[in-house]
DNA sequence: AACTATACGGAACGCCCGCCCCGGTTGTCG
DNA sequence: CGACAACCGGGGCGGGCGTTCCGTATAGTT
């Protein structure tokens, strides 16, 4: 490996800076920030947020590398859970919140424009994994409807949050209720709680 | 009125032209085409275009309330046919797949970027006073949930659509089946057809 | 304290795109 | 056919943004 020497402290400060300021502002804002802002903010030079991390795309991939990484977490330990269909739907809620909290992410989601897919292959294929683990449990259980796969189901997550987000606070939740409602068998329908 | 003059013969054709040319390109690449590609497509300059349409804006926009007129009569023409669930099923459905073949309306539906909202403003609400009657209709019938209004639902048509093309040709109308399923009152599933 | 590798800041570059402008062209009318 | 107004084309301007470069400052070491 390349390991000359231990990073200086103040570059070490400054990268934290960076990523904890760039996580913030492109969660509120999205992904059209320009650097130079995010650089602004974080009170250095956009030459020091490019020598970090080597393209804007770099830096948005690591921000969401981790938050996918505590989702995917999140979702295997709810996968071990009691009721596979609660943990299903729990999951599910649980994205959609994430996706309204952090714009970035939702936009990611989506599918919108940057290629963190190729970047991220591996942790965006580990929450695949447990994604499709979650799903495929809750339907042995009679929970979910047999006719839909993980990729289905990611995507109405993305489309979930979009939308919540886009509607305002009036009725929150009621996309993301009736969505989960069509995603239960015919004849499945959970009465409110 | 400022009516001096019938326009030249020329200015007519070349408006037509980029009208249609716009209108397939919007379609296919969706609003971020620049618009010295439409010029060059439709055999014109990039003044040509900003001398019959003042902003890139003004040009989507003639294009979108056109397309929304056509809608919104659509939507009338079944508020008046028989069953009103499936009108209110089918429009949805209409609009869904008009939303996927043109990329263009879809980003306007789903509230991306542009002011249409603005500009078309009367064109719009023509739309959501259609599709208002339309629900409020198999809502009374019975074939539509209650907690539901036409904002939510025009949120999911544009969704709907997003979704589906994000998922390109892989189980199509699966998502808006999911979702017409979650819009019906419980334990009201239709078996398939 | 002096020295050096490391890191910093922000000006500068290149590119894209919406929009404007002007010299040349072409339709139209007497 | 000739003249004039309407219209056309595309080069140019201004602003935004990702990325790079280099003179300067500073952390770490002796």
């Amino acid at each position: 490996m390349t390991s000359g020497r231990p990073p200086r402290a103040d570059a070490l400060r400054n990268r934290a800076r960076v990523l904890e300021v760039a996580h913030e502002v492109f969660a509120a804002e999205g992904l059209s920030v320009p650097i130079d802002e995010i650089a602004r903010r974080a009170g250095v030079g956009a030459g020091t947020v490019y020598r970090h991390f080597p393209t804007k795309d770099a830096l948005f991939t690591a921000i969401v590398v981790a938050r996918i990484d505590r989702i995917s977490a999140r979702a295997r330990s709810l996968a071990t859970a009691g009721d596979p269909g609660q943990a299903f739907f729990d999951f599910f809620a649980y994205m959609v919140a994430e996706g309204i909290a952090n714009k970035g992410l939702g936009e990611a989601l989506a599918g919108a424009g940057v290629d963190v897919e190729a970047l991220a292959a591996a942790s965006d294929q580990e929450l695949q994994r447990a994604l499709a683990d979650l799903l495929t449990r809750a339907q042995r259980a009679g929970a979910v409807r047999d006719d839909v796969g993980p990729r289905e189901v990611k995507a109405l997550m993305g489309g979930c949050a979009t939308m919540e987000r886009q509607l305002g606070a009036s009725a929150p939740g009621r996309i993301t209720t009736i969505t989960c409602d069509g995603l239960r068998p015919p004849g499945a329908r959970t009465p409110p709680g």
